[in-house]
DNA sequence: CCTATTTCGTCATGCCGATTGACAAATTAG
DNA sequence: CTAATTTGTCAATCGGCATGACGAAATAGG
């Protein structure tokens, strides 16, 4: 019998640590690196006070720390007030990066990012991976893989770990896709193709692009939203304070059949009027007069730049479709903001008018201060891959001694 | 400047503490009596592996919470297997008590609990509180808590702390009432008629009742739930992971304007279709053919339970616009269950069949077990007061030594 | 019945790690 | 230039968990 408390699983849920003294030592080192990180060069004493701790016990940790390369001390900072000016800490720029991997359907890509959230290095593979058996495609991105590790070894930087987007359905804790419609696979462990050394996560690219939103996607970023994609239907995040909302059996998020018009067209799912029947790839495209197929949004997207007023209108109707199922969300849970992400923020200039004033109007309680405000993410179709290696980059940050391992 | 972390307000939400020697202990401290709380009687060895100590470390702690009288030694256990027995521990019978207390529109109460969970001592007062002045009601209310307390402390109980129920909105971590349309009351603070050395606290019943359904409701409680309760209007609580979500403004769990069709009739929210004007008290009753008033929902239920058809209709259409709006939720959140509490849990019978209905054809995602199973409450009216009571309870499980306090 | 085995609770000891208090260093205020 | 303030570090201390051994109390097996 083992510990009853969450154990977490994957990158960026922290593994439950017992309160032993060395559990505590860990949290602490957390403590100290994140604060660091969230919060620009720091001084030790400004450590300290943020997380609680002594300066003494703050050294110790800071020395550790620089020994294992997490951080690097900057000198002496400007002297604003009086007294000693503190000596500025920040993260290292020679420590460990996180590999993310995205497999897309027309793409693949790796990056290497590192304690600061820079992009340190990046292969890209065009390829139409539709109905393509998984072989030779994970057998690429390997090589890929290798190609980004190994520019970061060149670079002085230490990979720390691999996380995979993927379009599709993932188990938990595992490395096994149970299923990706869009590529046509289903049941396959990507373990034995990317296993080599390197701690391995696979992840749903929507929880991921979500979770690149909470770490790297405004300033401050927002720790309470919902994050709307479109890559395999209509995809939705919930973040609850910072923390992403994966469901009791992993199905959160499924906002593509939130009803919008209850006795509206069947829905393969077996309800009437879900909000795909309005506001999914499928349906915008046939409401602009566009054949289904690979280039469909992009041909949207400039159809709807030229002015085309049959593209513009189906636009308007996904987001007034948007803006209803929205409003459920908006109503039930109070967030911070709606993001709009992926494929959506580059159609957002046609979606967002239609979208906000239904949410306006749907959203507006006497006591509410305004409707939940719509963003459209910065990211755009960067963050599932910038959400992976964050992943791993997150995973340092809440356990620096895993991967400070034996150093002294 | 102080930490940075999410610091805990009211009861319920355990403070942040810093990862210091004493915050470990203390902590700690909380581990050991939520353990056994949680998985009745335990020896000292059982719960050593179940929070990852030694037993040495948890014997320390044990005496220190037995000193506290917050534990008590039943003696050996009944051997089962081989080796020395264990000696049970469990929560005392003589410790700290919560009191809780409601402000309803028709009622006031308060009890007492126990960390067993158990209500040790109550006190009601019938009396219409609709527009009342609050002043004489928070005067009768502060006397029935005096009763409460004086009965627990014949009892050799100790009172640590008071959590108020109210029908309203509750400024967070405040004593302050912002609104309770059914009470008549705006921006009143509960403070200077119920402070009177106890810990005081106030929140939204509808939260408290979810609370309770966390903590109390089931064997074993679930984590991840929606909680539905039309107390004032329909309102909604969101609990995951075993925390509630109370959202950005405190406002989440607004179910009641989650739109059902988005061109129905008008809400006086600015929304069209809201799920209030189709499950909402004032709706039900009419389609019911009763006059909206201070006995409908009685009415309602005991005409249903007659067989009259009309009243029955009306249920089936709410329980089914009820459906719709649930499926929205439960597609996006993937909650472990569906909870009718409050006064839904009386009208579940005729509710639930077409609520199930809607539910179950608008979540059947080919991958999805099934469709999110509903549950009736089975405190009902009670969850709020018992809610209540359990926060002050909890209070005392996440930090024991605040109520341990001077003890040796 | 008696012994070996297993598990429990406790104790003395040790060690890890945070705290305490003091100090030199580096800056501003006056 | 002095006083005041803040920083980083050091030595000493202390709190608190780990370790290992012990007696106690049960079962298993001959």
């Amino acid at each position: 019998m083992t510990t009853e408390l969450p154990q977490g699983g994957g990158f960026g849920d922290p593994a439950f640590l017992p309160n032993t003294q060395q559990g505590i030592r860990r949290r602490n080192l957390s403590l100290v690196l994140q604060a660091i990180t969230a919060h620009g060069p720091l001084s030790r004493a400004a450590v300290a006070t943020r997380i609680g701790l002594t300066r003494a016990a703050v050294s110790t940790l800071v020395d550790e720390l620089i020994r294992a390369e997490l951080l690097v001390e900057l000198g002496p900072e400007r002297p604003g007030t009086v007294g000693r000016p503190g000596s500025a800490l920040t993260v290292g720029e020679r420590g460990p990066v996180g590999i993310g991997a995205e497999i897309g359907v027309d793409h693949l890509a790796v990056c290497a990012v590192d304690l600061h959230g820079k992009v340190r290095a990046r292969a890209t593979l065009e390829s139409d991976n539709r109905g393509r058996p998984p072989e030779p495609v994970l057998k690429e991105l390997a090589r890929l893989v290798r190609e980004v590790t190994g520019a970061s070894r060149a670079a002085g930087l230490r990979p720390a770990g691999l996380a995979v987007a993927v379009p599709g359905l993932v188990a938990r804790d595992s490395h096994t896709v149970v299923r990706a419609p869009n590529l046509g696979w289903s049941e396959l462990d990507l373990g034995p193709f990317l296993l080599d050394g390197l701690p391995l996560s696979v992840d749903n690219e929507a929880n991921l692009g979500a979770l690149a939103e909470l770490w790297i996607g405004g300033d401050p970023a927002p720790q309470d939203f919902v994050h709307v994609s479109a890559e395999i239907g209509i995809g939705a995040a919930v973040v609850v304070g910072g923390r992403l909302l994966r469901g009791t059996h992993g199905f959160a998020g499924e906002l593509g059949h939130v009803p919008v018009r209850p006795e509206g067209p069947a829905c393969p799912c077996g309800g009437r009027g879900c909000l795909e029947q309005y506001a999914g790839e499928e349906a915008v495209l046939r409401a602009a007069g566009i054949p289904y197929g690979e280039q469909g949004i992009g041909l949207l997207a400039a159809r709807a730049e030229d002015g085309d007023a049959q593209a513009r209108r189906a636009l308007r109707g996904a987001g007034s479709a948007l803006g209803i199922a929205l409003s459920g969300a908006v109503n039930l849970l109070d967030p911070q903001t709606v993001i709009l992400g992926g494929a959506l923020s580059r159609l957002a200039p046609w979606l967002l008018p239609s979208l906000e004033r239904e949410l306006a109007r749907r959203t507006a309680d006497p006591a509410r201060p305004k409707g939940g405000t719509v963003t459209v993410s910065r990211l755009g179709s960067e963050g599932p891959l910038l959400g992976a290696a964050h992943s791993v980059v997150q995973a340092v940050l809440d356990d620096p001694a895993s991967v400070a391992g034996a150093v002294r």
